[in-house]
DNA sequence: CCTGAATCGTTCACGTTCGAACATGTTGCT
DNA sequence: AGCAACATGTTCGAACGTGAACGATTCAGG
């Protein structure tokens, strides 16, 4: 699913609007984007890419280059003699993954920037403190950066260190899905989060208004997310009293493809042998994943298996599509300029600001219409406070 | 228009208003709508489509485009010109009092209220749940708000009933220095409140920072900040491990004048007994009273006993005046009508946000040059460690 | 500076979608 | 009942979005 062309799955093709906007959202996280590259990955011809460009060109939304196109550049020309005045403040910006999750953060981010005048300079970096580190020190050296936002990793003694070491920066900083701890070696940090925890129990209740009765967990403990997902999860279990003890619960950290196999028969077998028929899984990958393979070994979903995908990346592409926790990557980028925007604007006086946002249930086929006949009858009620309940967030 | 307001009989065509609001769900769950598919499904033609999708886009509530529609985009061009930006909102805001603390968060939501082109209705209510929901509904019912601040009572099954009802109401609702549970039943109510515990930990480092190791602390459980000044005295004592046995922790609810008297007698003996060289008062008008009490009783403050008030009202008027943590009350303001705003502006597309502000040390007399020639030398390197770790945040 | 390869824009063709004009059915009012 | 106002459906020529072909242009590497 690499490089492979992967015309949008849904049905329809994009309209045009569309098209162009998502575009823009492609370039707005990767800062440019070829003609020949996003026409495979809309499965459209180039010569529409071409249209859509330059029209966005004639727009000043971008620039055209030779096979493809970039963000509006002061060395663009064409600059139809908008009156753009000079970038105020230019805004450092470091993420641990440049193809999954971060780049609608980054999209987000630079939209914002673009209303407030800023610059933004993005750069990818590994999983570990000690590349994070590297590559601020990057931006901070070479750049003449005026803020930093940045979604380190806190793990371990290391992560500390680095924690303490950015609260030490003389210019602010926030950070992007990561909570620094309230307490005094990271107090000046700010930074914006999702709830994953939130996220999860929604996910969770979900399921529960479904007619499940066993809901189980799978997740992946090397990413920073999971262990808010385990959290929420715990915590919406315990909120509708059903006992931990007995509950599927399950971590894929560092399982190759073939072992990975085995573990999905193990947790079907887990199900089976405790009457579980739901889960939540962390990461919509994973998730896709493993409704394939249950529809590979005969486990209908939603019939026999419901299931909700943690993250919103890929759910959409499997069969039957999987319902999805939609983390509101795009704000967390926003949020992230505009605090960083303020703090600049307003300096030392400004109380340190630290925001958390709640992510979204996207509903599709894979959890709806599992056991619920079953226990219709004997749950109607409950099941419709739940559902007037939830009803705002879906 | 059609004044009989006939339920909708499966087979019956709907009304031209119905059937634009369900195409308003359509676009808003899947994103975009195709003319010829919204005909098929609900079963007119596709003329009648284009006619609700053109009005629709005249009132700017969707971008028309080849084919169907999508939702309102910033790409499209003939939304930019009409752009009805005149039509401003009336913000509700209910307050437990008008004589402490509150007004300066007003006057905070006033100033940006003014930036935003918002207007604001502000009523005092008591503190308890029943009068909270009166005032509420005072304004729900006179006057016409778009969106409602408050800072309700929380306590007791009424107050979740209360917190319930908000969540409910048909307007935005943004909670000032309370937080409503994660959880569902107050899952769209937003807030934005100060972490009292991380003031908390400010002052005792700080006191533990000018030499203090048995700091003690008391509140005033009648005051919904209390709860969190303890959390956080507790945390601090915690990393510091200070043992909280043997610590002076007081409580002065519902205590008169004369009590008081009698009860600050008590914990100076309390100290005395424990080697209490330091306390942390909520409610400054306490931290106040208590001063007055020490220096009345021949104990030298801050030479024998330091003080440390919480909130920032009135402890520059004692003698000697009082250090004490200040909650960034005008920002609690500030940020409560700008998440309203942009509720208001962005609309259910936007994710509920939660926001926490950092309160500031004011250090003055009444915490420095305690007994810390005491022991001056054995901890200075720890002393400036702290220091400069402190520094930011003063 | 030259050359091959990639990229670009123009023109044409095709199918879909649009909207004006007119026709018809429905509702509400006098 | 009759009429006016409105909502909806039908028809048909025009406009639009897209893709293929082909010649013109630009780029990269000697």
């Amino acid at each position: 699913m690499t490089s492979e062309n992967t015309p949008e799955a849904s049905g329809r093709p994009l309209f045009s609007l569309q098209r162009r906007e998502r575009l823009m959202d492609e370039l707005r996280a990767h800062g440019s984007i070829t003609v020949s590259g996003i026409a495979a990955k809309f499965g459209v011809s180039e010569l529409t890419i071409r249209r859509d460009v330059n029209q966005l060109a004639d727009e000043g939304l971008v620039s055209r280059v030779h096979g493809g196109a970039t963000l509006p550049s002061p060395l663009d020309r064409s600059a139809s003699g908008s009156h753009q005045q000079a970038h105020t403040y230019s805004i450092g910006m470091v993420v641990p993954s440049l193809d999954y999750y971060w780049p609608q953060v980054i999209s987000g981010a630079r939209a914002e920037a673009e209303e407030q005048n800023l610059r933004i300079l993005v750069r990818g970096s590994a999983y570990d403190a000690a590349d994070n580190r590297k590559q601020v020190q990057a931006l901070l050296d070479h750049q003449n950066i005026d803020g930093l936002i940045v979604a380190p990793d806190m793990t371990g003694a290391e992560g500390q260190e680095l924690l303490r070491w950015l609260n030490a920066l003389p210019i602010p900083v926030v950070l992007a899905e990561r909570r620094s701890p309230g307490e005094i070696p990271a107090h000046r940090l700010e930074w914006v989060a999702t709830d994953h925890a939130f996220g999860a129990g929604v996910a969770v209740r979900h399921l529960w208004q479904e007619g499940h009765r066993k809901i189980g967990c799978l997740t992946d403990s090397s990413s920073p997310t999971s262990p808010h997902v385990v959290r929420g999860w715990k915590q919406a279990m315990a909120a509708l009293k059903i006992p931990l003890e007995g509950s599927v619960s399950e971590d894929s950290a560092g399982l190759g493809n073939g072992d990975r196999s085995e573990h999905f028969d193990r947790i079907l077998e887990l199900c089976r042998d405790t009457g579980t028929t739901a889960m939540l899984v962390h990461s919509d990958t994973q998730a896709v994943a493993f409704v394939q393979h249950c529809v590979d070994h005969g486990v209908d979903v939603p019939g026999s298996m419901s299931i909700v995908g943690y993250d919103d990346e890929v759910a959409y592409l499997a069969e039957p599509a999987i319902s999805a926790v939609r983390p509101p990557k795009r704000y967390v980028g926003r949020v992230a300029v505009q605090l960083m925007a303020a703090r600049l604007a307003e300096g030392r006086m400004r109380p340190v600001h630290r925001v958390e946002l709640n992510p979204e249930l996207v509903v599709r086929d894979s959890s709806v219409g599992g056991p619920r006949n079953v226990t219709a009858g004997s749950l109607q009620g409950s099941a419709a406070q739940d559902s007037q309940e939830l009803e705002g967030s879906l």
